[in-house]
RNA sequence: GGGCGGUUAGCUCAGUUGGUUAGAGCGCCUGCCUUACAAGCAGGAGGUCGCAGGUUCGAGUCCUGCACCGCCCACCA
């Protein structure tokens, strides 16, 4: 029997043989329990992949959240659960139709040119192509995905729920469609929903111009705007009815400049009378406000720009400018006619696409709307009973105030690529009617001609349904019985309102009589921001990105994977740096190096059998009871750490774990029971090996790479399971916690890391043995002498002699509250920088002594606190006293 | 305009319901190739917890104010 595992760690020679391995071997497949079978009775967990976008590549934000959810994903996993984690892509609507005209205008064409169903077929073209490419990075970093049930968001299934959910909300009442003004992507050339607009402070100008009263001569009402250009919209002026200044003009007709347009004074409580002039311009077809004020006083709505912004034929002799060159021109003429009042800076809030960056423009048009409060409505009191449940829990707040605040939803775009409205205009009566499948006639005017609406569906109302949707909705499918609601949603704050609170509408909706609930998700994780080193967000155009798959090859999947879950604290944002992760790929190399040392020892010694998870046994040695407890301890540390989302406080307590634990202390501590005669070895390494094989265990969803490599290795190709994923994860064992052996082995190490600091400090050569000698009482002097090889053997000491109290005076002894002890050693001691040492731990002390008797002196103190306080500081106290009497003692001898 | 978060070692961050000596990694200094690992081992230095008040027997932790940094939301010209 060998146990092949090469010298040196590397990882490229390991990673893409597992990751490929995974996906062929299907270890991560999940079979849908019939009812009544075994695996039904299984708890479930069940995750969705937020599916990346087909134009995606991935980044460091994609790999920190598929790293946080591969670990929780395999952990369950380990721990018996049925586990679906649902791999997809999304179809991104814009941001693909995008890319893919800006590919044809590479080649001089356009959509326009091709026509919208050879575009359409082109993006089909172009997602074969490049789509998928985030999960292809996924395979090689070992997302454990269910690989099988991939899903597109335009698959035929998924888009066939799609327009069953547009009809029944239309059905409902809960869809509309109306001329409104809606956030108008000049760019886009397409209406875009609130979200996806941006506002940025911008510095501006505001207008004061003059608006002729009509048939008084010389008299003006002065308006004031920061879009003039729009002015050839107005279609009245309003001030506030309690406005003194105007109280006489009340009813009075005014002459739009420029147009020579009559237009009325109105009186409307939206005029701020302490803003500008008091006097607003109306222009309903190019202001929400104004288009409110518009429906109050039945004005008419005069639209004055096409779909790119340009003024169009209702702007008179400005027909055909850009909104912007028309400004200026108006601008122009106005003071030509001696109407510009005035102009001033103004700091305003201007409106960007999110897509293109293009400043919106607020338009009158037709579009399809969800009305939102019913749902909303539900949406809140999910969260607000508890039946989702936001980590960090602040997010919920978040949640609430824009779900309180929210409007209705514009959800139809101006696109060719997406899911096609199911909508049919009949050409004869102009009926609309919305239905499954194209319907034969018109159903008002029986109609042949009908054509479907052009517009396209907003991506996230089919992905707002994703949830049920991917799991066979509207089919009543087994997998909505066993995996749905799902277990968890980890996502990222910036797609809170996006997608989170969209599912969790939809869902609340169409799964209402679900039997196990209609939320999509009992609990949404909110992961923080990868930034870089610096802090700053990476964006290509600062060239500070990381590349995942490069600092992968260059460190590794599992050190990067350590590196983010170590960082993941909620909360905050992570600062990507790579030094941090060259400490961790330092960490694989331990594990591996550690593993390597392990399977030396069973090859030499032979005859080892190994069990998963190897009975501790008898454990004679303290340090079997000790690496043990520590072990369990730890095992519950990691799993409270991923039930809280921990990651960071997971992944900190296997590290202190395995490096500081058994690496710095349990396997030098056993080398020479090892090195023994196989009698004393084999017990020994059957022993360490159930603690390696644990470890690994502990740590794979952390590392699951190295950690499979390592542990086939271990049973050298008999491993009981296809993969080290599919094997229990370890918990705490409580009977195997020993906080005897823990305060034991705490005394040894502090023992031996006083006689190493002895010995650095006085330049003891390392090849030296010296002797020490030791004062200690009672059961501490019962463990140094039961234990007296292991101090030798890891202090660099040959022989103890213990000595009494006196000891504390002798140079340079180190003194503890629970003994003293001193080399015997040919001095060249540095007795300044002894006494230097001394004294600063003496002042040290000093302070922590009149701090304790100022406490147990003061009544209030005794009084109140809680006498487990009061009993330590007490027992503080006295063990200060004592050390303080032993360090002037020290004081004293060092002459 | 509204809301949220942050400020702890040179750097990046932890710090549970207030309670005895504020921790880690990296970096830094010193000494070591000790037969798993120099990607390693051992030892060490380094912090008035942003500032000012307050509550409390007791504050890094709770409250108020201030300063600085960051984020989200927003249809008043």
């Amino acid at each position: 029997m060998s146990h092949e595992l090469p010298k040196t760690y590397d990882p490229g020679a390991i990673e893409p043989r597992w990751a490929e391995y995974w996906v062929a071997e299907k270890i991560f497949s999940v079979k849908t329990p019939a009812p009544g079978s075994d695996a039904a009775k299984l708890p479930v967990f069940s995750l969705l992949l937020p599916p990346p976008n087909v134009t995606g590549r991935l980044h460091m934000g994609h790999m920190f959240e598929h790293t946080e959810m591969d670990i929780i994903i395999r952990w369950r996993r380990m721990r018996g659960f049925l586990t679906l984690w649902l791999p997809g892509t999304d179809h991104a609507g814009i941001a693909t139709q995008l890319m893919v005209e800006r590919q044809l205008a590479s080649e001089g064409s356009s959509r326009q040119k091709l026509g919208r169903d050879a575009f359409v077929e082109r993006v089909w073209q172009w997602r074969e192509h490049y789509g998928g490419a985030i999960l292809a990075q996924m395979k090689r970093l070992g997302a454990s995905v269910d690989w099988e049930r991939e899903y597109f968001t335009m698959d035929e299934d998924l888009s066939l729920a799609v327009t069953e959910v547009f009809v029944r909300l239309y059905e409902e009442g809960l869809i509309y469609r109306g001329k409104y003004i809606v956030n108008w992507c000049p760019g886009c050339m397409t209406a875009i929903s609130d979200l996806e607009v941006k506002h940025e402070e911008t510095a501006g100008k505001l207008y004061q111009i003059r608006y002729p009263v009509v048939g008084e001569a010389g008299r003006f009402v002065t308006i004031a705007t920061t879009r003039p250009e729009t002015m050839l919209g107005d279609v009245a002026v309003a001030v506030h009815p309690k406005d003194a200044r105007y109280t006489a003009l009340h009813g009075k007709k005014l002459l739009l400049p420029l147009l020579d347009r009559e237009i009325p004074l109105i009186t409307d409580e939206l005029a701020d009378p302490a803003f500008g002039t008091g006097a607003v311009k109306v222009t309903p077809a190019h202001d929400a406000n104004d288009f409110q004020i518009g429906l109050r006083h039945n004005l008419p709505q005069i639209s004055v720009m096409d779909e790119q912004a340009r003024i169009n034929e209702n702007g008179g002799p400005y027909a055909g400018l850009d909104r912007y060159a028309a400004r200026e021109k108006i601008l122009r003429d106005l003071e030509a006619r001696g109407l510009l009042a005035g102009m001033k800076d103004h700091a305003l809030p201007l409106a960007k696409c999110a897509r293109c960056g293009t400043v919106v423009e607020p338009r009158l048009s037709t579009q399809w709307f969800v009305k939102i409060k019913p749902l909303a409505d539900r949406a809140i009191a999910a969260v607000e009973k508890g039946e989702i449940v936001f980590t960090p829990e602040n997010y919920a707040k978040t949640y609430f105030e824009w779900m309180r605040n929210i409007y209705d939803w514009c959800i139809s775009r101006q696109l060719w690529w997406g899911h096609r409205i199911p909508a049919w205009h009949c050409k004869a009566c102009h009926e609309i009617t919305v239905a499954r499948t194209a319907p034969a006639t018109c159903a008002k005017c029986g109609g042949l001609q009908l054509e479907q609406d052009t517009d396209v569906l907003d991506t996230w109302f089919s992905s707002g349904l994703l949830p049920f949707t991917s799991l066979g909705w509207p089919e009543k499918t087994r997998d909505l019985d066993v995996f749905y609601p799902t277990s968890l949603l980890i996502t990222g704050f910036d797609i809170l309102f996006f997608w989170v609170a969209r599912m969790i509408m939809l869902g609340c909706h169409f799964m209402a009589d679900h039997p196990q609930g209609s939320v999509p998700f009992r609990h949404v994780y909110i992961h923080a921001l990868v930034r870089d080193a610096e802090r700053q967000k990476m964006s290509k155009t600062k060239g500070n990105v990381v590349d995942p798959i490069e600092i992968t090859e260059k460190y590794g999947t599992d050190a990067v994977r350590f590196t983010l879950a170590s960082m993941a604290s909620p909360g905050t944002d992570i600062a990507f740096n790579p030094d941090r992760t060259e400490g961790y790929r330092a960490f694989a190399n331990k594990i591996w190096n550690a593993a390597r040392f392990v399977f030396m020892n069973l090859d030499r010694v032979g005859g080892v059998s190994l069990t998963q998870g190897a009975p501790p046994g008898e454990m004679k040695h303290l340090e079997d009871r000790w690496i043990v407890s520590r072990f369990n301890r730890v095992a519950g540390e990691v799993n409270r750490g991923l039930t809280e989302y921990r990651f960071d406080e997971a992944a900190g307590a296997i590290y202190k774990f395995f490096w500081g634990d058994l690496c710095d202390w349990y396997l030098e501590i056993i080398k020479p029971r090892l090195s023994g005669p196989d009698e004393m070895a084999r017990p020994a390494l059957t022993f360490l090996g159930g603690i390696l094989e644990s470890s690994l265990r502990l740590l794979s969803p952390f590392m699951p790479f190295i950690t499979e490599e390592i542990w086939h290795a271990m049973y050298d190709g008999k491993a009981p399971e296809k993969s080290i994923a599919l094997a229990h994860y370890p918990r705490t064992d409580n009977r195997m916690l020993n906080d005897e052996a823990e305060l034991e082995m705490t005394i040894l190490q502090d023992l031996i890391a006083s006689i190493r600091n002895m010995r650095a400090e006085m330049k003891v050569e390392p090849k030296v043995k010296t002797p020490v000698r030791i004062h200690a009482d009672g059961m501490v002097h019962t463990l140094v002498s039961e234990n007296q090889w292991m101090v030798e053997r890891l202090a660099g000491v040959e022989g103890i002699g213990f000595a009494d109290a006196s000891l504390a005076q002798a140079p340079g002894a180190r003194t503890t509250p629970r003994f003293e002890v001193a080399l015997v050693y040919e001095q060249k001691m540095d007795v300044a920088a002894e006494r230097e040492r001394l004294t600063k731990e003496l002042k040290k002390l000093e302070g922590e002594l009149a701090n304790a008797e100022r406490q147990l002196e003061n009544a209030q103190f005794l009084a109140k606190a809680p006498a487990s306080v009061v009993e330590g500081i007490r027992r503080r106290k006295a063990e200060v006293e004592l050390l303080i009497a032993k360090i002037r003692a020290a004081l004293d001898g060092l002459v």
